[in-house]
DNA sequence: TACTTAATGTGAAAAAATTCACAAAAACAC
DNA sequence: GTGTTTTTGTGAATTTTTTCACATTAAGTA
């Protein structure tokens, strides 16, 4: 019998993001190239799974000569992105809507959050610049935006409903915090971002005093790895 | 060469914790008892991984009468936490720190944030609850109410010098909002939770309209599954 | 230029995760 | 009580992911 989850994000892609991130930490540091031993030490993996990675992206760097990192995140950005601007809209504007609606970073990789939505709109209209719509508008503006992609951040009893109401005016995409298995069509992507299962796996590792594999020596991390 | 990653979370363990919040929501709606079969559909996955992942928490169900809810739900609650309260410190009272405070879900499953932290504790002082303290003292309350477990929600440039110093107040599992990869000890368990990538993997499926396996026939999710 | 060294790129091997398939047990029917 | 059906539980098979290993290529050196 088949599995029926609509899983999701591929490791390799998480790991492409990881890659990103740690090539413009090594950038601000004031590097210009990388190998992908020296990437992998930063992002805690292998350097093969690095050089397997980039090659299901089909990343190409210079036998002996390592990997530019400009090169390598104009490849990520224009690859991936093309540079674009994403509109994104928001849904829910409890506590943690809000912190979300504020979160520079989003802005900072050029994901623009255009919209946020509540049943309640006056309730933080005060407290943000972005503009906040009832759920009655929902429709008018995600098409006016040509939004793809959103954010669900309500309470767990009504994501259901608010993400058949995204589908239906044509958001492809979806990070959900509510913690819930959406049903959407095959063509819609959710990606699930549940905070208590988080925490919650910890406190089992830290009350199970698992010893996690790989790190038994810490000389692995930062030492000789030949 | 090994792999240097300090990862994480058994996805086997990811699911309990999943199959945990639907068996939640099948006992509200008044369902007594499931068959795997029943919560697969619920949560997502194939009945026989339902299965195996009981299998491996060594969870028993009676053949042909399938698993009781509360039993499961008991069984969870008992063996992966018997039932303790888990007090957690936060760290970082930017907006997201604060909206972490909020979260009235961790309190529900008893996680439960008795301190957060901040270099300037004044800042958010009148809009929480929770006691917001100088990092000076984050060593004394860490032991005071012998906290094992953190959240640090600190910018990504201070995020390192506070696992370091979570770590020397004896603090073992951390999750992570800050886009680096942290080092610790081989004891420390640390989960990452990044939620630009989270956004930014949604948007590139979006982009490349990604076919999910398993999900082309909309049938699957919802028809009959023989 | 030829020789050495160091890194990539990728099939092959190994390991891990998932699905299959079926024996065993429990519930039900008659 | 016997037979039939249904569902669990788990080794075996399969698939996926990761690691290994090495041929290939480029840079450095004399």
């Amino acid at each position: 019998m088949k599995k029926f989850t609509k899983t999701l994000i591929k490791n390799s892609l998480r790991r492409i993001f990881l890659y990103r991130a740690c090539l413009n930490r090594l950038k601000m540091m004031g590097m210009e190239k990388v190998f992908s031993y020296t990437l992998a030490m930063e992002a805690g993996v292998s350097p093969d799974q690095v050089r397997k990675d980039f090659s299901e992206f089909n990343i190409k760097g210079n036998k002996r000569g390592g990997y530019n990192i400009d090169e390598l995140l104009e490849k990520m950005e224009n690859i991936f992105y093309k540079n674009r601007e994403h509109n994104i809209v928001l849904v829910g504007m409890g506590n943690l809507g809000l912190a979300l609606s504020k979160y520079s970073r989003f802005l900072q990789r050029n994901m623009n959050i255009v919209a946020t939505f509540d049943i309640d709109p006056f309730k933080q209209k005060a407290r943000t610049e972005i503009p906040v719509y009832g759920m009655d508008r929902l429709k008018e503006i995600i098409q006016r935006f040509k939004v793809k992609v959103a954010i669900i951040a309500v309470p767990e009893i009504s994501a259901q409903q608010v993400c058949d109401d995204l589908v239906k005016a044509g958001v492809k995409g979806i990070v959900n915090f509510a913690p819930v298995l959406l049903k959407t069509p095959p063509n819609v992507i959710v990606n699930n971002v549940n905070l208590c299962d988080e925490l919650e796996s910890v406190i089992y590792y830290v009350h199970h005093q698992l010893k996690i594999e790989g790190l038994k020596n810490i000389e692995l991390l930062y030492g000789d790895m030949k």
